[in-house]
DNA sequence: CACATCAACTCCTCAGACAACCTGAGGAGT
DNA sequence: ACTCCTCAGGTTGTCTGAGGAGTTGATGTG
């Protein structure tokens, strides 16, 4: 019985964790059968019903699956993968400057696939932008995001889109952080709307060249920033 | 009692996608706290302990958590966005696309960071690719993969280093099929030899401008052939 | 009004029982 | 030699009953 202690919380959760470490670990590869069901449970110390429900959170994370009769096998060695989860362990200059990769290019694609409607939700988001000066640090960043992410949605690409929505969580809080930090709205209680308006016409325009270059400028002065502190 | 068979394979399932559905419907939106185990086993028709199992599964998922004492509450409304899955789904163009922005910035940046034990693994690749090129498809993309993967690696970013992980299974088939769909290695077993020499050399030498400017000629190129198709 | 107490409710864990099912071995038939 | 059947053992699926432990909101007290 090659076990420790196993008490305090939840035994289903720790019961879990133990079994995903197998597997992560390598110690059961894809395609391996689990002891049984009763066998664990005195492997654990606990009994088959706990056993049961960590099963059953595999099962539920993608894990393992069981097979009524024939036991339960692995069927993948990584929790799907979560995404959100890591970004807000990274670091907020490296999540920062992937981001500014990513826009960059898409501010160039945009201006070459940009529709009327595109154009529209710019402006609109541009308008938004102008209308939250006047409100909270959070709404403000909201704002502003909203205005990117509809640069992003006019280059077309689903993948991009998602990618990009993938990061707004992130990005969001990092955002609010920094701009606090920075006291970036003390002086100008929106910073940055004429490169921000620059960057809209230029989309507009279908000029990518000039939509990308303003918001690398506008990336490279908040990392200069950011690598400060 | 408004439930009908529900007797067919894992009653479990069955029971964790009705739940899964009240909660993706939006009948029970984020912080709802869901009925006592006893009512929904009243309601669904089936055991406490199958109740139980069905929860653990969402909860596996991360869709809802259970809190002693208090009850399970819905955390999200969504199962965990499955990437990998996405990718496979999204057209191969739009991943490339998107794969392309990232890693002809990612070039520049490696030029600008990549130590001298970066070199040496972007000469190994190189030299892994040219090894491969008496080699099977599948090898050969995988090699050209591995040198792809370590110019990115040496922008020392890891958020972006994950990004491309996360990336490499769609490529990888998408490579395949494309080399083979244009024949790419009937005149020349390994495509792109000089420009990828270019690359490592580039990056190597901190020409960042270079280093980006190869890798956005490649992509091009295999853009604009994707689109003839 | 502030605070302590308490009861009701919730999830957590266990044990036992039986059903449904799969797998592999061995025998019967072709 | 091959196929098919049967069967036993093991495995997951499901239910029930019983406590234990924690949270929450109402109640009562000062």
């Amino acid at each position: 019985m090659p076990l420790e202690a196993l008490r305090p919380s939840p035994l289903v959760e720790q019961a879990a964790q133990r079994l995903q470490d197998q597997i992560t670990g390598g110690d059961w590869p894809v395609g391996t059968r689990l002891p049984g069901e009763t066998t664990l449970a005195k492997t654990l110390g606990v009994g088959r019903s706990t056993v049961r429900e960590a099963l059953r959170a595999l099962a539920g994370a993608g894990l393992v699956q069981p097979r009524q009769g024939a036991g339960v096998f692995v069927i993948a060695t990584e929790p799907t993968e979560d995404w959100p989860a890591r970004l807000r362990r990274a670091a907020v200059g490296d999540v920062y400057e992937v981001r500014a990769m990513v826009e960059v290019q898409a501010a160039q694609l945009a201006a070459v696939r940009r529709t009327d409607d595109d154009v529209a939700a710019l402006r609109a988001a541009l308008e938004g932008r102008r209308t939250a000066a006047g409100s909270g640090t959070a709404a403000f960043v909201d704002a502003d995001i909203a205005l990117h992410a509809a640069v992003v949605a006019a280059a077309h690409n689903p993948v991009l889109t998602d990618l990009f929505t993938e990061f707004v969580p992130a990005l969001r809080q990092g955002l609010i952080d920094l701009v606090e930090l920075l006291d970036l709205r003390g002086r100008d209680p929106q910073p940055g709307d004429a490169r921000h308006a620059a960057l809209v016409d230029a989309v507009a325009d279908g000029d990518g060249t000039t939509a990308s270059r303003i918001l690398r400028e506008e990336f490279d002065e908040t990392l200069g920033q950011l690598a400060e502190r």
